[in-house]
DNA sequence: CAGGCACGTTAGCGGGCGCTAACTTGCCGA
DNA sequence: TCGGCAAGTTAGCGCCCGCTAACGTGCCTG
C-alpha cells in the first residue's frame, strides 16, 4: 500500500517526465513563441509524439501555466529566504540580485518565457502568475527602499523592473563564461541602484 | 505628370494607411505575439477587414518584416547621428543612452514586437534585420570602449545587451510620468556603465 | 497468472487562419 | 463624360493545429 502518488512529482531526484516534457517546451516556446510551437514539436522533442502529451497535460495552455506557475513560486520564495536572512539593508539587496542572476543564468529558456508569453495564459492563470510575480516585486521594492531611503515608492518599482530587464536580458548574449558574466550583471545591476540616492526624489 | 510615387510613403506628414496599418499591427503583435494575432484583428483594429490589407502589404509576414526592418534603420541611423556629432566619449555615451531612452519611451509597442518577434520573421528578413541590429551593437561596443577603457570588448558587448534589457523593461512599468522615467532609466544605465572600469577586465 | 493501469500509438474531427477570387464603388484626369 | 485605378467588400479554398477516440503493450501486483 501507500504507493507514489500517481500524478505528483517523484521521490527522488529523477527528472520525471512532466519536467522532462515542460523543460522541452520551455525552450520551444522560448524560442518561437507559444502559439509558434505545436503538439507534435513538443512531442517530438521529448522522443514521443503528439498526444501522447495528453496522458501528462490536461491541455497546451496547462503546460504554459505549469510552467510560469512553478517559475513564479520558485523566485517568490527564494527572494523571501534572502530577506528572511536579513543581514543589513545593502547586503540583502545584493543578496537579491545575486540569487535573480543566478536563476536567470541558470533558467534562460523560463526566463525568456516568462517574459514574453504571460499573455498567452488562460484567465485564471494569468491572474495566479500576476499575483506571484506582484509579491515578488513587493519583495524587491521593500528591500530597495531600506538600502536606498531616498527612493520614493514608484521610483523603487520603476528601479525593480528595469533591473529585471538587465538582469534578464542574459539570454540574448553569451559573450562571457557563466561566472564572468554573472558577475558583470551584478555589478551593473547594483551601481545602477546604489545611484538612486544621489537622485532628487 | 510627376504624380506621388504608388507604393512609397506620402509626400508631407500624413499617417498613410500604411503606417497606420503598420501601427495597429505593432499594438497587437506585441499584446498578443505575431501568431496570436489573425489578419481579421489587424484590420478591424484600422477600421477595414481581413483581407482589405492585401491592398496595402503582400502577406502577413511582409508587415512583421517591414515593421522590424524600419525599427532598426532607424536605431542604426540615429545612434550613427549621435556619434557623428561626438563631443567627447563620455558625453558621447550619455547622448547615445538618452537616445535610446528617448526612442523606447516613445515606441513601447515597436520595442516589444522587436525583441519578441524576431524568430518569427522569414529567413531574409530576419538576416538583414540582424544584420542591423549586430551595425547598432557595434557602434554601441565602440562608444562604451572609448569611455570605459578598462572594459574589453566581450564585456563591453555584454554590457551593451544588459543596458538594452535595462531600458526596454520600460514597456512592463508604467509608474512615473515620461520625464522621470526618462531621467530615471538614463540615470540607471549610465550608473550601470561607468562602474565597469572598476572592475579588472 | 490474470487483471489493471501507465504510457504510448495512429486516425480523424472541427475549427480557425492566411490568402485568393470575384465583384463593387468612388475619385480623378484626359 | 467616361475609362481606369486605388481601395474596399464577401465567399470560400486548403491547410494546419489542438484534441479525442480507439486501440496496443508491457510491467507490477494481488
Amino acid at each position: 500500500m501507500n504507493r507514489v502518488p500517481p500524478a505528483a512529482e517523484p521521490v527522488a531526484g529523477k527528472p520525471s517526465r512532466r519536467e522532462q516534457i515542460l523543460a522541452a517546451a520551455a525552450e520551444l516556446f522560448a524560442r518561437h513563441g507559444f502559439h509558434g510551437v505545436g503538439i507534435d514539436d513538443i512531442g517530438s522533442a521529448v522522443g514521443i509524439s503528439g498526444p501522447a502529451l495528453y496522458r501528462h497535460f490536461r491541455s497546451k495552455d496547462a503546460m504554459l501555466g505549469e510552467m510560469l506557475t512553478s517559475i513564479s513560486e520558485v523566485l517568490l520564495d527564494g527572494g523571501q529566504a534572502r530577506v528572511d536572512a536579513a543581514s543589513g539593508p545593502e547586503k540583502t539587496l545584493g543578496d537579491l540580485v545575486r540569487f535573480h542572476v543566478d536563476f536567470a543564468l541558470d533558467n534562460p529558456a523560463l526566463i525568456t518565457v516568462q517574459e514574453r508569453n504571460l499573455g498567452n495564459l488562460t484567465d485564471p492563470d494569468r491572474r495566479k502568475v500576476r499575483a506571484l510575480q506582484r509579491r515578488y516585486v513587493e519583495t524587491w521594492v521593500e528591500v530597495i527602499r531600506a538600502a536606498v531611503p531616498a527612493a520614493g515608492e514608484p521610483t523603487a518599482r520603476a528601479a525593480a523592473h528595469a533591473v529585471f530587464g538587465l538582469i534578464n536580458s542574459t539570454p540574448h548574449s553569451r559573450h562571457l563564461d557563466r561566472d564572468q558574466m554573472a558577475d558583470l550583471l551584478t555589478g551593473m545591476a547594483m551601481a545602477a541602484l546604489v545611484q538612486l540616492s544621489d537622485r532628487v526624489h
